[in-house]
This record gives C-alpha cells, structure tokens and sequence, in this order.
DNA sequence: GGTACCTCTCTACAAGACGTAGTACTACGC
DNA sequence: GCGTAGTACTACGTCTTGTAGAGAGGTACC
C-alpha cells in the first residue's frame, strides 16, 4: 500500500468523516482553510481514486467520491504492514503490547478475547 | 517519523541482521547483488543517520553504524504512528486484532496478560 | 442564441525524497 | 612517494506530492 501525503489525508479525513460520498465542490468548501483551487482538490480526489483510496461515480457531470474503506481498516492496515515488516512478529508484537496505553491494551485484550470464542 | 526507501530498507536489515556496528564497506560487501559503488553505500548511511535510524562511531579513518533502535522497536512505532492516526481508536484495534493471524493472537494475548501483573 | 458558469480532463511545475554515483581531499602502509 | 581506503561534498535523474492553469463540453439564465 501507498502512503498518503498531507493534503491527500486532510482529504481522506474529510470523506471519512462525512458519510455519503462528496464532490470535489463539496469537499473543497469543507477544507477551505487552505484556499485551494478547485483544480487542487480535484487532482488529488483523482490521485486518490487512482491509488485505490477512492471510488467515485457519476451525480450528473459531476463525480462523487467515497473512500474505498474505512478509516480504521486503512490503519489496520498499515499496522499490519508494518508488522510484515520484521522477521521477529513476535518481539515486534510484544513492544508493541507494552507501547499501547492501559485504555488501549484493555480495548485489545477484550477484542482478542472475544475473538477466542 | 520518517519512511525508508528501498535501498535504505535493505541497509538497515543488514545492519539489523549483523551484531554489532559494521562499516560502509562491510554493508557494501552484504549487498554485494546490487553492485552499487561505495559512495552509494555511505551516501545511504549517512542518510540514515541523519535521518536518526543509524548511530556511528569513529574506527579509524572509518565509521562504523549501528541502528539507533531495533527493527523491532521501529516496528511497534510505526504500529503506533498508524495507531494515531484514526480518531476511534478502538475500532483500529478491534479491525487489527481480528486481521493478526491465530498464533499472532496468541502472542498477542500473552504479552497483554504479562502486562497485567 | 449569447454569455456566464460549472465540472472535467490534461498538462505543468516546483520542492523534496531517494537511488545512484563522481570528484576531490586526506591519512596510512609499504 | 605511491597506491589504497575512507571521507565529505556535490550532482543528477526519477518519482511523489502540492498546487494550479488551460481548454473542452455541457447548463442555465436572460
């Protein structure tokens, strides 16, 4: 998987936050802190689309876009890539117990819990 | 935190592979199918270093690198980067526990239980 | 029916990261 | 003193990303 770069994610944050697929319009009027062309957010709405993070469909000439999956299987995702990384899952898997916080180790445990049954 | 490229990956799992701070030129040696020049080799190194993945110290003439952490401690980090993230981290977690494989799981389980005491 | 407008697609360009390497200088062994 | 090893510095092509303009083809309004 590619990763994303900073405009690429404010929008990606943007159309995972709103449920429904957008138009570029749309989303533009919501990151319009940046002041960006209209051109600007449709290049990476379609860089987006192209690298997979997108699907889009018509709404008369316009294109609505709609993230491909959520938010939290993107991060799954990347967590498990990163895991791919080493040949030792194991010790990564350990270090990476004992880095998450107590809320968040508790959060785990009951998923992997839950997953035994 | 900062990615790695290709050629950057491939020097820090040497240098995560060998005990021990290694030179330009025995990193040079260990990826010896690339053919690279020497120069290539310690451009890359000092990179590394810059970039905080690598320490060295003076041998000589020559410097000898040794990573800063280990694989797997940049591993958990980067689990933890992706952690970050996402607004609801609880569902990430629940996504990424139910994608680990069974033993992984297992790994998982016990180093949370360990924690717990 | 002309004019303004919207949206799209295509193309462009600057900055930064990365792979790759040459050049020039220095120190060391023989 | 000469070859060799090692360094620092510089360079260059390519790819990615942020940013946007130009041009084409509808839409809509007056």
């Amino acid at each position: 998987m590619k990763g994303l770069g900073e405009l690429e994610r404010s929008i990606m944050d943007i159309l995972w936050a709103e449920r429904g697929p957008m138009t570029a319009r749309e989303v533009g009027r919501l990151i319009a802190d940046r002041d960006l062309a209209p051109t600007t957010v449709m290049t990476v709405l379609d860089r987006l689309t192209r690298k997979g993070f997108l699907t889009r469909v018509r709404d008369g000439r316009a294109w609505r876009y709609e993230p491909a999956a959520s938010r939290d299987a993107y991060v799954a995702e990347l967590m498990l890539e990163a895991l791919e990384m080493t040949g030792d899952r194991s010790a990564a898997l350990q270090r990476f117990a004992q880095a998450v916080s107590g809320s968040e180790a508790e959060i785990l445990r009951r998923a992997l819990t839950e997953l035994e049954e």
